[in-house]
RNA sequence: GGCGCUAUGGUGCAACGGUUAGCACGCGGCCCUUUCAAGGCCGAAAUACGGGUUCGAUUCCCGUUAGCGCUACCA
């Protein structure tokens, strides 16, 4: 038997932004993966675009990957502040004949296609020849530019025949004419790193043993492979996993909204179930399983179940999953999540924290079926946790049209205020009494006084309702929306 | 433009040469019912197109189309 050392793998990230979905995906499956194979998960800080970086944006990130529960064993690495390996690296590809310096001037990119396709008056993307003419230069020119003071920038003299393979763990073994293979940049005039560069110094110095990333990258891999190569490194295993797309095909941005995995975690969904819709963008265990919690699918996650197709992101199913998830976790697992939730919309009382610890989670119990977002029970069951709440329009429209109403509203209050012993049962009784007494059906005096007491149509059964309020309560409030009754 | 990847209902996934093409979300209907959910049952809805290979293609090969990606001194 072969000892196989354990897996490490990373998430490397750059502070242009927010976490959005994609990137957490990322980020999720590179846990997933670590945690089953007993690995190690490197969180790397890809900030040497001093153009586009802002750093005040990596606490958010730290706090959106903290928020999905994806624990990183090492980092958060800086590569800001890892320069020094990245230029001694292209010195030694210089010193190798591997690269070579390049005077050309930057070529326009940045919207280049989009404003060609927009008739944008001047307009014209440059093309560069895929061998860079500084190649060729001979060291008497590159002399006289030095002295010149021209700036520079150190580019990898691409191999020119032959192909390039690389194994992917996706998308299968790979292979491509280097002829297509540019002279791309590897140490800019600045003397920062692209991308390539640094990433792939970084994934050797950190002995990175499984590149699991966007599928974006796939084009760009066989740059890498023959970096890897010219560093005298062997490649890691890639593992490319397909892109999360818009309703409209395209890829995530602001214009399909909430995009940041920060917005669902303010929009009331819970970071399990979130887990678990997003493990399945692109992922599955095989077979027509769908409710993995997440230790199931640390246990079941696979990268052969990664799928090589894009997949769009469904918002309903992911309130859907929220829901299940809602109703299908213990009281106990989702008491904090609640609590945090009231505490975030000021309803927050210590009291539920100690001597009304059981009523507290009864009640969350009894609204949970009715919820399917943490933020239901500030808004709806409002009523639930504060005296203070208004009675719906809509609710009043339709349960309140009755003449009779605040009349029978008047007398539910006096029978329910001689209940001696308040219970569902006492409570129950106590109403339909009164309906057989007054010739009404029960139901219509149950939706009129559900709200009268919670101020909207939608609560948990009546009965249950009125013995998680109280008997104080739900005569107080009787009281109070009688005359709103009448009014209405 | 060049190069590449992908292609099962509206969406996410199953079926990895032989199934009445399965599950879930969403949608419609019914049941339950005290509102609204949840739950149960039923239903509509897919192999992009065209060629091969094969006794037999969703599945393998080629082409077309479409979508996406890369083609930056962005990552």
């Amino acid at each position: 038997m072969t000892c196989v050392s354990k897996p490490r793998v990373r998430f490397a990230p750059s502070p242009t932004g927010y976490l959005h979905v994609g990137g957490a995906r990322t980020a999720l499956f590179n846990w997933l993966y670590a945690r089953r194979e007993g690995g190690t998960l490197i969180l790397r800080i890809e900030d040497t675009d001093v153009e586009r970086n802002r750093p005040e944006l990596v606490d958010g990130i730290l706090d959106g990957l903290r928020w999905l529960g994806v624990e990183w064993d090492e980092g958060p690495y800086f590569q800001s502040r890892r320069l020094e390996m990245y230029r001694a690296a292209a010195e030694k590809l210089l010193a190798s004949g591997a690269a070579f310096p390049c005077y050309c001037k930057p070529v326009q990119y940045a919207g280049a296609d989009a404003a060609i396709e927009e008739g944008e008056e001047g307009a014209e993307k440059k093309e560069r020849a895929a061998v860079c003419p500084c190649r060729e230069m001979s060291a008497a020119e590159r002399e006289e530019k030095q002295r010149q003071g021209a700036p520079w920038a150190v580019r990898f003299a691409a191999l020119r025949t032959g192909v390039t393979r690389f194994d992917d763990a996706v998308f299968g073994p790979r292979e491509v004419q280097n002829a297509e293979i540019e002279d791309f940049v590897l140490l800019r005039s600045t003397g920062l790193p692209t991308y390539q560069l640094s990433a792939v110094v970084d994934d050797i110095d950190m002995r990175v043993t499984h590149i699991i990333r966007g599928a974006d990258h796939l084009s760009n891999t066989p740059k890498q492979a023959m970096l890897y190569e010219a560093l005298g490194a062997t490649p890691p295993v890639f593992a490319h996993v397909p892109l999360i797309l818009g309703a409209d095909r395209t890829r995530l941005s602001k214009r399909h909204g909430a995009t940041s995995v920060s917005s669902y975690a303010e929009e009331g969904f819970l970071p399990e179930a979130f887990r678990n819709f997003l493990a399945l963008l692109g992922w599955s265990t095989g077979t027509d399983e769908e409710f993995l919690r997440t230790t199931e699918l640390i246990s079941r996650f696979s990268l052969s179940g990664v799928s090589r197709t894009n997949a769009i992101f469904d918002r309903a199913k992911l309130e859907w999953f929220n829901s299940q998830y809602l109703q299908r976790l213990t009281v106990e697992e989702l008491l904090p999540y609640v609590k945090a939730e009231l505490k975030h919309s000021g309803l927050w009382h210590e009291a539920w924290d100690a001597g009304e610890k059981e009523w507290f989670a009864h009640t969350v119990d009894l609204l949970r079926p009715r919820t399917r977002l943490l933020t239901d029970f500030s808004t709806w069951a409002r009523a639930f946790f504060s005296d203070e709440f208004d009675y719906d329009a809509e609710a009043r429209k339709k349960f309140w049209k009755d003449e009779k109403i605040p009349a029978l509203l008047g007398k539910l209050t006096d029978a329910l205020d001689a209940v001696a012993e308040w219970n569902h049962d006492s409570c129950e009784h106590a109403l339909r009494a009164l309906a057989e007494k007054e010739g009404v059906k029960a139901g219509l005096l149950i939706n009129a006084t559900r709200v009268a007491i919670v101020g909207r149509a939608v609560a948990p059964p009546l009965f249950e309702t009125m013995v998680a309020l109280g008997k104080a309560r739900v005569i107080e409030r009787l009281r109070r929306a009688t005359p709103a009754a009448a009014a209405q």
